[in-house]
RNA sequence: GCGAGAGUGGCGGAACUGGCAGACGCACUGGACUUAGGAUCCAGCGGGCAACCGUAGGGGUUCAAAUCCCCUCUCUCGCACCA
């Protein structure tokens, strides 16, 4: 036939149909397992890079399969379409962000078209359009009333570059987590959402997500950071004040010999007032507020402080303290306040010796002969109290219960749990955002916009500055408006929602994009959620995840929904590397998928995607490796198309007992290959495996082709060969596969067709290579049939013509015989 | 520093629960076909002439170790004054 393979004509061909049958438009079918599958939703950034074309290729692989395995399945795309490049290209190009955006998404929507992936359009949604942000205004004053969401003026992480507040999840080691910038604070009022109302529930569910990867569930854990200990009370000397501490030792209460403040506590100033130490901590607190994030976190700084001037009194010991305020000390974590043992903690240690500050041992270790005069680092091993009154002798493990309750008793403390993880900034001074939803008023303060008003539409008329700066603060038809309670002159808010809010729910607008009377639709969330497989980078391990987690156990109390997590199973995938680093332009070491696509048709590109390296692990690029899977599809088609036999119908059932052998190992590898196939996707996602035990089926069957005639029943077995390949390899290389089907005159669409089954009887070896050592090392090999009978087997290996030279006149001391596998002997 | 993961040919990567190390692919070498080959097909391909040696290095357990245990080294990722 020699027809050559034309890969743009045949997927052009194949894309058209799908799209025009709405093969994978899905409806609710509550007789049918439903299977939830999503990759991450793309930013429109322009177009789309490899790192999307491998995630969506995994995605779509597992989608097509899903579906052949029986499921109907909801496999749905959108555009987490707000955010600061359209702002730039604002700037840089005279494009307003919506125009610039929505043709982005115009052209990335027809790349991903010609990737072949089978998503169901229709549900198609952006998180820019106002019929799906004005749902998120909804919850938003929802939340509000619920008390989820406060405003408070507060130290907040800013980003120069980006002129926006940046949320703690958003600071990567001092740096923004998307221009990279070195993050500063600043004192500014924003929008917060409880997230920390969820901690222990966020923390608990970690543990009931085994479809989650460890290091993912490490990291979150982490970053929700859960500590017990106690709180003490600390009165101060002279005055009714108390200043209250978190601490994890209340063991070591009694070795407590001063006090270090936050430099943002209220008390650091107010302390040094009227003392002579006022100019110093005044001018201590103003530079170390000054400097930016990186400076005051950088493992180098030192640790320093200055006496405020002030003391307060040991609760259990009635010492007095003097109370320091030191750079190390952090308000956001605890009350600000920390207790300093320096013999028992490593910064109280050094800070005491920098100081001159007394030090009392409380927890000697098991061998004794703790001093401080002999002491070069806190000693932070468990051990028995000393110092402590009436614990003295005690386990300081059990002291640290005992001294907490006791401190309960008078009233000075108690046992208290501590996060790391705190509030949710949710505002950014940005204009290419979903509006926050509220009105300040001169007299009623801030309101909520009434639900009947919503939604707030961000103006589109708005231009840009040069500046960058978010032009709705000036926009007067923006923000002069009505109080609703007083009806008196007011102003719009005029800060947007952080992007991550838009995505912490998409997955669930997805089941109900066009629900036009509420934001979900409960029975439609209910049949599809939760998301059964997500696919996406490690790089939103915390954060997306996170606030996706929230958002979903929010929805849930607010009787949106009902599950109590959005993804039961979480795969990270790699990322695409070439020549050792990432892609990037400054590296020029970028792959275009259009450069791609146009020279070898998306299966090419699919199928090198896949079989490069497991998923989960970094992909590195070859050029010369796409090309070996573009040879691997050539090869296939023209198996196909040069044997005109091959392209008649369905193969002739036959008896695998009537088979020569090499056609009866033909039939026994179709077999092999359906189960270590399905197993490999089934379970590990492996499909570079997959691939690979296909291509030693497809070796076969080439290599047998030539010489088993036309007319020859063996061609039966050669043609349910290439017809168990076609099916197998169909989520792979969908396109071709299904011209291959077509040609061959059948009508069905292989994505609905069910995944080939194995016959194990069939898929058994009769006759084994059994390897023979003589003392753990290969020396010869012997065919038996399986099962052979063990003592005939160590006869027949003991009489090997290599194995008798081996042993010699040496006496054998053991033999021993691992089934259908090996024989080893032992001189 | 702490935590997690990884280290296998020239390269990407295989190897079930300890049982033939290097599947599959790339690159490379030789050959065939050819005006030509960056197409295709055939053969070879860890090192060593060999005995043998080989899964980062060293020790151990075992009849048998890439796989299990101990130590060391290297790389990647995450956290990094969290009281």
């Amino acid at each position: 036939m020699d027809i050559k393979y034309d890969p743009t004509a045949i997927e052009l061909k194949w894309q058209t149909y799908w799209e025009e049958k709405k093969l994978f438009q899905v409806t609710e079918d509550p007789s049918r397992k439903k299977y939830y599958l999503l990759e991450m939703f793309p930013y429109p950034s322009g177009r789309i890079h490899m790192g999307h074309v491998r995630n969506y290729t995994i995605g779509d692989v597992v989608a097509r399969y899903k579906r052949m395995r029986g499921y109907n399945v909801l496999h749905p795309m959108g555009w987490d379409a707000f955010g600061m490049p359209a702002e730039n290209a604002a700037i840089a190009k005279k494009v307003h962000p919506a125009k610039w955006t929505y043709e982005n998404i115009d052209y990335m929507r027809s790349q991903l078209k010609k990737m072949g992936f089978s998503y169901d359009w229709d549900r198609e949604l952006a998180t820019c359009d106002v019929d799906y942000y004005k749902w998120e205004q909804l919850f938003f004053v929802r939340m509000y009333e619920k008390g989820l969401v406060y405003q408070k003026e507060a130290t907040v992480n800013w980003c120069p570059a980006c002129q926006t507040v940046l949320a703690n999840e958003q600071v990567e080691a001092g740096l923004c987590w998307r221009c990279s910038s070195e993050v500063t604070t600043r004192e500014m009022p924003g929008w917060f959402l409880k997230i920390t109302a969820y901690a222990e529930e966020l923390l608990e569910y970690c543990d009931r997500l085994p479809g989650w990867p460890e290091r993912v569930m490490t990291m979150q854990k982490n970053w929700i950071g859960k500590s017990y200990g106690a709180n003490i009370i600390f009165q101060l000397e002279n005055s009714t004040e108390q200043i209250k501490v978190f601490t994890t030792r209340p063991d070591t209460v009694f070795g407590a010999t001063f006090m270090t403040l936050a430099p943002e506590h209220p008390l650091a100033v107010k302390l040094s007032r009227g003392t002579p130490q006022e100019k110093t901590v005044d001018e201590f607190v103003q530079r170390v507020r000054k400097q930016d994030m990186i400076a005051r976190t950088a493992d180098d700084t030192e640790k320093e402080g200055v006496f405020t001037g002030g003391y307060c009194i040991n609760p259990v010991t009635g010492a007095r303290m003097p109370i320091f305020v030191g750079n190390f000390v952090l308000m956001e974590y605890g009350t600000g306040a920390v207790m300093a043992v320096p013999t028992h903690d490593q910064r109280d240690f050094e800070f005491a010796h920098k100081y001159g500050l007394p030090l009392i041992v409380v927890v000697q270790p098991p061998e004794g002969g703790l001093a401080p005069e002999t002491m070069t680092a806190a000693y932070v091993n468990p051990g028995i109290m000393v110092n402590s009154g009436q614990f003295n002798g005690m386990d300081n493990e059990q002291a640290k219960r005992a001294i907490a309750d006791y401190l309960a008793s008078i009233q000075k403390g108690a046992l208290a749990v501590t996060y790391r993880l705190r509030d949710w900034g949710i505002s950014r001074q940005r204009y290419w955002g979903n509006p926050i939803p509220m009105i300040h008023c001169p007299a009623c303060g801030i309101v909520p916009v009434p639900e009947k008003d919503l939604p707030v539409i961000l103006p589109l008329d708005a231009e840009i500055p040069e500046s960058g700066e978010s032009p709705l603060p000036r926009l007067e038809s923006f923000t002069n408006t009505a109080c609703p309670k007083c009806a008196g002159p007011a102003r719009r808010e005029t800060d947007t929602m952080d992007t991550f809010m838009e995505s912490s729910w998409y997955f669930d607008r997805y089941a109900c994009p066009d629900c036009n009377t509420a934001p979900l639709d409960p029975a439609k969330v209910k049949y599809w959620l939760p998301v059964d497989q997500y696919i996406g980078g490690i790089e939103h391990a915390i954060l997306h995840l996170l606030y996706s987690r929230f958002f979903t156990k929010v929805l849930r109390d607010m009787n949106m929904l009902e599950h109590n997590e959005p993804f039961t199973n979480l795969l990270t995938q790699g990322m695409v590397i070439k020549d050792g680093s990432k892609m990037s332009k400054s590296k020029g070491n970028v792959v275009d998928p259009d450069d791609l696509l146009s020279r070898y048709g998306a299966d090419t590109v699919r199928l090198f995607s896949l079989f490069a390296s497991p998923p989960e692990r970094d992909l590195d690029w070859s050029d010369q490796g796409v090309d070996g899977s573009y040879r691997f599809v050539n090869r296939l088609w023209r198996l196909f198309f040069d044997h005109p036999d091959m392209i008649k119908a369905s193969p002739a059932e036959y008896d695998p007992g009537q088979l020569t052998p090499e056609l009866k190992r033909l039939d026994r590898k179709i077999h092999q290959t359906i189960r270590k196939v399905t197993d490999d996707i089934d379970k590990k996602f492996h499909f570079n495996t997959a691939i690979a035990a296909c291509m030693e089926l497809f070796n076969l069957t080439a290599g047998l082709c030539p010489v088993v005639p036309v007319g020859d029943p063996g061609r039966d077995v050669i043609k349910m060969a290439i017809d168990t390949l076609i099916v197998m390899l169909s989520p792979m290389i969908p396109h071709m596969t299904q011209e291959m089907w077509a040609t061959m005159g059948r009508s069905d669409d292989l994505v609905d067709l069910p995944w080939p089954k194995y016959d194990p009887e069939r898929a058994k070896e009769d006759e084994i290579q059994l390897v023979i050592q003589v003392n753990g090392k290969l020396r010869s090999r012997l065919t038996i049939a399986v099962d052979t009978d063990e003592e005939e087997i160590k006869q027949r290996a003991l009489e090997d013509e290599k194995i008798v030279t081996f042993i010699g006149g040496a006496a054998v001391k053991k033999v021993i015989l691992v089934k259908n596998k090996l024989v080893n002997i032992v001189i």
